[in-house]
DNA sequence: CCGCCTCGAGGTCA
DNA sequence: CTCGAGGCGG
């Protein structure tokens, strides 16, 4: 192969020049300076010549958007600094109340504080990690600590750069931001998609989140998404910026869109405002947000006001009211949960709110039906509660029809016909069949099965109703006595997946004890409590035998909780499905009983700054699993202060006081030695 | 709760 | 091609 001229350098050089410069106006700038068509024509021009000289290829090329397809599955990512939710204001009220808390915190007048507000994308949030400039990395959010490592996907948005503009780049750039459609982009693929094969996205959101989970990121760049960052998780060597706005201004110089509707405003009177007036423009965006997110914009106040749990309290999302639509009631139906429990849920009219059909509502319970004053038959308004569930909020009484059915609740239940009863001062029926009863039996099945509990592997809800439905399986023991053959005459069952299902049920007999207590299903028995339970008690014959006292002595353990366990074990059935199932071989390594060993116990710690390895959450439960305690503010009793990047006034105060102070290296280091037991004391 | 994607498997039809 | 399970995300 030839060796390319001079000539030919520069041309790629400018190329690529160009078209990472069309990409940042029309992206970044919104000043779009060359026409799609000369895009399209330089874009080929380099794939031309880089066809020619492979060895010219670089990574951050703008010919390599689009990576190699399919690829097994995403692999999981940890985010180096978690991925936090925001408290949210509802009303301007709450937007107030905010800036008290913040206020008082800070001992400072809230209507001097300056707050950087901007619209609150509805899509998909991600994290982007540039190396010397170069994207190497994008994630889902996932819970937050861990995502989805969706690379090849992310790369194909021409609004996220393959490396970063300017001279002054970082050694490292974490970016947040939110992938979304815009509605142009949207009826235009929707519009396509009809053309071509009739399915459609139901909205802009689950277009964008969908589009980003394909396997093929081919498909991925074929969608119109929009990349638009919030915030810079890790920023090295540090910019020195002094406020949030500044460092937003900082990634648009490096060639990252931001929010153009962003601005400074002071006090909860400039918040409100600022919501107000991005609340009357929030139809001709061209694309959904569902509120306004407000930041404390002075880094430093940040770093002063810290987090609580799992949101930062520098920062709050303002929800937008709900949207509302109106829809008629056809029907109520009681459904009958795992602890017997009868939910009268709302049957309506499909109706679409917020971009999603809404068909089924709950209705909660009879006091939620009393309070209402819902009848069959009535136009009631829908609302989505949360951006998430269904909620019937109230009814349009002046439009009920002459031939409204009241609603009855049932004394009977609807599946098994035993009584329903309802205890003294609560709110919730329950049927009385106990797993007498079908439905309930499903549900406690369902629950055996499921992933967090015994994890069974193709047993899900359509092969369960089969199975309860023929009286094949009545209690979970029943599962493990199912043969292959039997399985495979059943409906869409045949001898492979019959196969599976056995050898899914054999994999499951190795649990551990945790996972086993939780599977039983005990009401207010939980995945937490379970383990607790079985840490505490080591072995099943010991949680078997305890008694209430014994019981209540387990951590988060009370007297209902250990009144509900006992009562569950004093069951002769109960005792009977769990030796069945001992019998047919589920098994479990004993638990190691009662605590580990606290070198730590009565120290008081305190974190400060960020950790990189970690959160600061995840030091704080190691820390509190050696049995320390751990603090918010640095005091003489302090037995020592972990101080990441970052940290501030904890530092200089544990420096004054000369309380030990750890960075984070020798914070690894001790943690290790001590959760090994080579240590006992620090 | 709903929508979306992926995978494995079953059923249908040529 | 269709269905069910499983997972993710808001």
């Amino acid at each position: 192969m030839s060796q390319p001229e001079q000539k030919t350098l520069d041309e790629v050089a400018t190329l690529r020049a160009e078209l990472d410069d069309a990409n940042y106006r029309y992206y970044v700038l919104d000043e779009p300076r060359m026409t799609d068509a000369d895009y399209d024509r330089r874009l080929r021009r380099l794939q031309e010549i880089e066809a020619e000289y492979p060895d010219l290829v670089t990574p951050d090329s703008p010919t390599q958007r689009v990576g190699a397809p399919p690829d097994a599955g995403f692999p999981e990512v940890q985010h180096a600094v978690p991925m936090l939710s925001l408290d949210n204001a509802l009303n301007e009220d709450e937007i107030t109340a905010f800036v008290k808390r913040v206020a008082d915190r800070l001992e400072i007048d809230g209507e001097t504080i300056a707050f950087c507000c901007e619209p609150k994308l509805d899509g998909a949030a991600v994290s982007l990690v540039y190396e010397q400039g170069v994207l190497v990395s994008g994630a889902t959010r996932g819970d937050g600590r861990t995502g989805e490592g969706i690379t090849s996907n992310l790369r194909t948005l021409r609004s996220i750069p393959l490396k970063l503009r300017g001279k002054a780049l970082p050694d490292l750039l974490e970016v947040r931001g939110e992938v979304i459609m815009s509605h142009e982009g949207f009826e235009a693929l929707n519009a396509k998609a009809r053309e071509e094969d009739g399915k459609v996205f139901a909205n802009p959101r689950n277009a964008a989140a969908g589009s980003l989970r394909q396997l093929d990121p081919r498909i991925t760049a074929s969608r119109p998404l929009e990349f638009s960052a919030y915030q810079a998780a890790r920023f090295e060597p540090d910019p020195g910026d002094a406020t949030h706005s500044e460092l937003m201004a900082r990634l648009g110089d490096l060639g990252l869109r931001t929010s153009a509707a962003l601005e400074v405003v002071t006090g909860s009177q400039g918040l409100i405002d600022y919501c107000r007036r991005l609340g009357e423009r929030r139809d001709r965006l061209g694309y959904d947000i569902d509120g306004v997110v407000i930041k404390v914009d002075d880094l430093r106040l940040q770093r002063e006001l810290g987090f609580v749990a799992r949101a930062p309290r520098w920062a709050i999302a303002f929800k937008f009211p709900a949207q509302e639509e109106t829809t008629t009631l056809n029907d109520v139906e009681f459904q009958v949960g795992r602890t017997g429990a009868i939910t009268p849920v709302a049957r309506l009219e499909p109706v679409t709110v917020a971009g999603v059909t809404v068909s089924n509502a709950s209705l909660h319970n009879a006091d939620e039906i009393a309070r209402l004053g819902v009848m069959i038959g009535d136009t009631v308004t829908i609302r989505r509660a949360g951006d998430v569930i269904p909620q019937v909020v109230r009814v349009e009484t002046s439009l009920r029809p002459a031939d409204a059915r009241e609603i009855v609740f049932p004394e009977r239940c609807p599946v098994c016909d035993s009584e329903v009863e309802r205890l003294e001062g609560e709110v919730v029926a329950r049927c009385s069949g106990g797993l007498y009863c079908g439905a309930q039996r499903k549900e406690a099945l369902k629950h055996f099965a499921s992933r967090r509990a015994l994890d069974i592997d193709g047993l899900g809800e359509k092969l369960i109703e089969a199975l309860v439905e023929r009286d094949w399986v009545k209690t979970p023991a029943d599962l493990f006595r199912l043969d292959a053959e039997r399985l495979a005459s059943l409906p869409r069952m045949a001898q492979k997946s019959s196969d599976n299902l056995v050898a899914a049920l054999d994999k499951a007999k190795q649990t551990t004890l945790a996972r086993f207590v939780f599977a039983l299903g005990i009401r207010e028995v939980g995945e937490a409590t379970a383990a607790n339970l079985a840490r505490h008690f080591g072995t099943l014959d010991a949680l078997m035998g305890a008694e209430v006292a014994d019981l209540e002595a387990v951590e988060d353990v009370g007297p209902v909780v250990a009144a509900h366990v006992h009562t569950f074990f004093r069951q002769p059935h109960n005792r009977d499905t769990i030796d069945e199932l001992r019998a047919l071989g589920l098994a479990w390594k004993e638990e190691e009983i009662g605590e580990r060993p606290q070198p730590l116990a009565g120290q008081t710690w305190v974190l400060t700054g960020t950790l990189e390895s970690m959160t600061r959450d995840e030091g704080k439960e190691r820390l509190q699993a050696l049995g320390a305690k751990v603090a918010g503010s640095v005091s003489k009793k302090t037995a020592g202060v972990v101080a990441g990047p970052g940290a501030g006034s904890k530092l200089a105060k544990a420096e004054q006081m000369g309380v030990p102070v750890l960075d984070e290296e020798g914070f690894l280091e001790r943690l290790e030695a001590w959760e090994s037991g080579r240590e006992t004391e620090q």
